[in-house]
DNA sequence: TCGGATCTATGATCCAGGTCATACCCTCCA
DNA sequence: TGGAGGGTATGACCTGGATCATAGATCCGA
């Protein structure tokens, strides 16, 4: 199993090449370059200019803002086969946000060059690009709207969120989740104690793990 | 001069058409439907499914997203010349907000078919629409990441950015600020009281004068 | 296997800003 | 021309959640 076929079925799981047909996903593989990060290195920083499409192969990578004094702002947490950034290829502008390894992480790097000779093959694959980028505008409207909701909503939301990607069990510590609801430690770490007592989740060292999603959802109506 | 001519007169002002022929924006005009609302009227309600792109042609229009009671989260202000909710025109999707006439105002609905036909055509305004897309993407998480700062920043912020719409002198009303920073009125008149105060800015019933935009932006230093 | 770092937990305190109540003023229009 | 509704103003009060302090538990590297 060479390194480059390996590489090539993973880009055929990916979202955004579905349409893009087997000989240019191997045109695609030839440009594509793989990259190794540890837990907490910097991939990229916000405002930076960008010449590359990311996508994350292996691991956990946080888009975040960073604001005063340590404090940061995690805007999107993203698995296996999520591209990120892409914003900056279509409209030429510089990073929007930084992205950091949130655990041992591999990803890959594509030249916006090629990404935009593909496009321009394919009127399907810009289709589904724009969809994907559609998708995370919408997603960060809603979340812009549940901003002035109490705190023990933005957790319930945002385990739900996260439970789409982990299924379950979700591998977050409650600074991270702290960092993605807009709030402190202390106040995950009770909110999460007290969802924990009422039987809803059970969670452990660095794990979440939900026991009733639905008692969750009851909390928005 | 006619409707008609008075139309494309105007669409050849507006940004997203600049890079399109005089013969297709006589094409496109004659596809605009124009239509009038009064002050308070809804244009369209956010959920519903869309086949239109809309353009500002008189008065001021936003987009927001009604919260629980009565509260709204206004998310963009919009002026003449101006393109909104061409969103759903690029991944096929449903309105992302409720759009309301701020004031008695004059819009255009184009068919999000006549909208594809003319980027189909035309690879240059396709990349311009991406860049409004962009920008849009990019004004949204910018906003975002300033929930957290105390109201006083959100509001300096909000000043100056509707300043680069509407010049030295605003014409919001201190409940439409409060909708669009997330806070409530009597916190907006407080915390305009004290700038006034501060000889900042002079304001009167639905008007905010800005005397002294860096003081402003002095606060984010 | 030890020691530091990271994660979780819990109590005490404080305050920005939301909520409620009241009042005045301006504008519009019946 | 007067009355109703909307915009502005101000005080009193209350609370969600930030902040600070402390400490046990677990993990990991040397």
């Amino acid at each position: 199993m060479s390194r480059r076929h390996d590489l090539e079925l993973f880009l055929k799981g990916v979202d955004l090449f579905r349409n893009v047909s087997a000989k240019d996903r191997q045109w695609l593989a030839s440009y594509a370059r793989e990259k190794s990060f540890t837990k907490g290195e910097t991939i990229f920083l916000e405002g930076r200019p960008s010449d590359s499409v990311w996508l994350v192969k292996e691991g956990r990578v946080h888009l975040l803002h960073y604001l005063s004094e340590g404090r940061a702002q995690t805007t999107c947490v993203m698995t296996p086969g999520e591209s990120f950034c892409c914003l900056p290829t279509l409209d030429r502008g510089d990073y929007p946000a930084t992205a950091v390894a949130a655990t041992r992480a591999s990803v890959l790097q594509i030249p916006t060059r090629i990404f935009h000779e593909l496009m321009g093959k394919s009127p399907a694959m810009l289709q589904d690009t724009l969809c994907v980028f559609g998708s995370r505008l919408r997603q960060v409207e809603a979340k812009g709207c549940m901003v002035h909701d109490p705190v023990e909503r933005r957790v319930a939301q945002a385990l739900l969120t996260l439970q789409k990607k982990f299924g379950q069990t979700i591998p977050l510590t409650r600074q991270e989740v702290a960092d993605l609801v807009g709030t402190t430690v202390e106040t995950v770490i009770r909110t999460i104690s007290r969802f924990q007592k009422e039987g809803w989740i059970r969670s452990t060292r660095g794990k979440i793990q939900l026991l009733k999603p639905d008692a969750l959802i009851q909390l928005f109506s």
